[in-house]
DNA sequence: GGAATACATGTATATTGATTACATGATAGG
DNA sequence: CCTATCATGTAATCAATATACATGTATTCC
């Protein structure tokens, strides 16, 4: 029982769009800022955008930024969306098309129960929410980090770049 | 975002205890019932009887059953502790441990808010509630899939396989 | 126009955790 | 003693996730 990483990355992102909501902000920065894989946080970047959540522009001096204001991004729908596999209907937490009980079983409909209270919880929190008070924290760390480690040469190394 | 299997068998176990609270259940019956693991099946008991919620009895004539009531057998409980990774303290959904912002992320509080709420639906149930009105049809299941094959191949098969 | 910067996208590899298999020991009945 | 059953530790398999790599496309600036 654990979210995935591309989940926690998505929100990463949308925090740190958060807090810069004048600007537009770029993958490299973000990869700095959190010490994470490049290629890994433009695939996720790239699904925001699909969804919805940013809006991203090419080319020099492009990047990313907020495609609405931070109390429009519910944090519910973003987890549920970034959790639902590719082809997946919703989300099943159990496999029971396989199960030979499932005709009669009752625990399938008590956890389809519980995780829709988990969304709930989720779905009364916006993106605003999450940063009210603490945007003035999250720059300095931001500010911190992206100047104390300069990124493992790997990771800024452009891709297609002969080496 | 989706839970063991191994919870999921736990639960199928005592689930096929409930509906045979007169009389001691062995392994190799349930691995014919579900047609799953029989290796896998009896780490899942031996886990069920360290938690206390099985008794085991070894030897011949030996096998399982419930150590409790069903209606003492909390869902929440047993899928909470089973989802437990054996080290770790509580269950985290992200892992916050190697994330620069945790001291300034508000993320954190919401998720473990949500999952609170999880385990609140889940813990509003018991064993008992799964069994209300459906130990006939699982018993149905039962007497069918344990005659209609004898265990060679097909039920040694992975679930979930398609080859 | 050309170089540089930045996102887009598809494929391949690596890592991780879950699952299953294997091997062996312990216990109890008959 | 022999067999059926649970107990327990280790190893191999497998699948999902995460990362790396390669290349393409768009935009801007000179
Ligand atoms: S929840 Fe019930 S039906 Fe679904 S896999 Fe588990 S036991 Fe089978
Ligand atoms: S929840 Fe917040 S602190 Fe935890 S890993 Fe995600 S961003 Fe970092």
């Amino acid at each position: 029982m654990r979210l995935t990483r591309f989940t926690d990355y998505a929100m990463r992102v949308l925090l740190y769009l958060g807090t810069r909501p004048d600007r537009i902000c770029t993958i490299p920065e973000m990869t700095r800022a959190y010490g994470i894989s490049q290629n890994h946080l433009m695939k996720i970047v790239h699904q925001l955008g699909r969804a919805g959540y940013v809006t991203s522009v090419r080319g020099r001096n492009g990047g990313i930024r907020l495609a609405r204001p931070a109390a429009m991004i519910n944090v519910g729908a973003v987890i549920r969306h970034s959790e639902t596999q590719p082809g997946a209907e919703g989300l099943a937490l159990l496999d029971c098309q396989t199960c030979r009980i499932a005709p009669a079983c009752a625990l399938t409909g008590v956890v389809d129960e519980a995780l829709a209270a988990f969304f709930a919880v989720l779905e009364r929190h916006t993106l605003a929410d999450l940063l009210h008070g603490r945007t003035g924290a999250l720059l300095d760390i931001f500010a911190a980090t992206a100047s104390e480690d300069p990124l493992p040469a790997a990771t800024c190394v452009p891709p297609g770049f002969a080496r």
